[in-house]
DNA sequence: TTCAAGATTTCCT
DNA sequence: GGAAATCTTGAAA
């Protein structure tokens, strides 16, 4: 049986965990089916100090609060009205670091999984290929968020390999669709994905 | 109470 | 390459 990510998996920073994160398996159960995508590109969102945060300056809303939480729990956000992002909150209780999950490669559920994109003619390795597309591949929306994924069954994460990529296979870039206003932290290289995966999202 | 912007995607020219 | 879709949040008034 595949090991599952307990509490310890996700205590660590955000730039760690984003990288821990490539290829393990992100677990879906909907309708009792299960489906399954290995994570192929991360994003890190490193606390307070982090001007592209949700949580920068340490600003917690009903909104965030999902940040704040235990390592682990899921932070599901809504966005440009019709799209929804799903994080991991990491770290300690408190400190607002989190993990976006930008692309999967589909393992399990294909079928469902096209059914829920609804789009016609497009390509296994489009399904999940960036974050908003992934969560309505996935059915991730707000009844997801500040879900504790090392206790729930509906959403977590099953460990695929024991350690992090080696830094050869992974690719760190800066993240994507940071505004200006973000100042130094829009360049700041934070974003990680697989090199050889035809799934990443954005500019390669 | 009003308003601008957003950790995006898709479709059009 | 550019704009539309669509609505919640947080800051300004």
């Amino acid at each position: 049986m595949t090991p599952r990510a307990g509490r310890s998996f996700f205590t660590c920073d955000a730039v760690t965990l984003a990288k821990r994160l490539l290829g393990q398996s992100l677990v879906r159960r909907v309708h009792g089916i299960e489906l399954r995508g290995r994570i192929v590109e991360t994003e890190a969102y490193v606390g307070v100090r982090d001007a592209a945060s949700h949580a920068y300056e340490g600003r917690l809303t009903a909104r965030n609060r999902a940040m704040f939480d235990e390592p682990g729990v899921c932070y599901v956000y809504f966005t440009y009205g019709m799209h929804h992002c799903v994080n991991f909150s990491c770290a300690t209780r408190g400190d607002p670091q989190a993990v976006l999950i930008r692309a999967l490669e589909v393992i399990q559920g294909h079928d469902v999984i096209r059914k829920l994109r609804n789009r016609e003619g497009i390509s296994d390795q489009a399904l999940c290929q960036g974050p908003a597309n992934l969560t309505k591949a996935f059915g991730i929306d707000l009844s997801l968020n500040a879900i504790d994924t090392v206790k729930s069954n509906d959403l977590y994460i099953e460990l695929l390999r024991r350690r992090a990529p080696r830094a050869s296979v992974m690719v760190n870039t800066a993240r994507i669709g940071i505004s200006a206003k973000a100042g130094r932290w829009r360049a700041e290289a934070l974003r990680w994905y697989l090199r050889d995966s035809k799934s990443v999202s954005g500019p390669r």
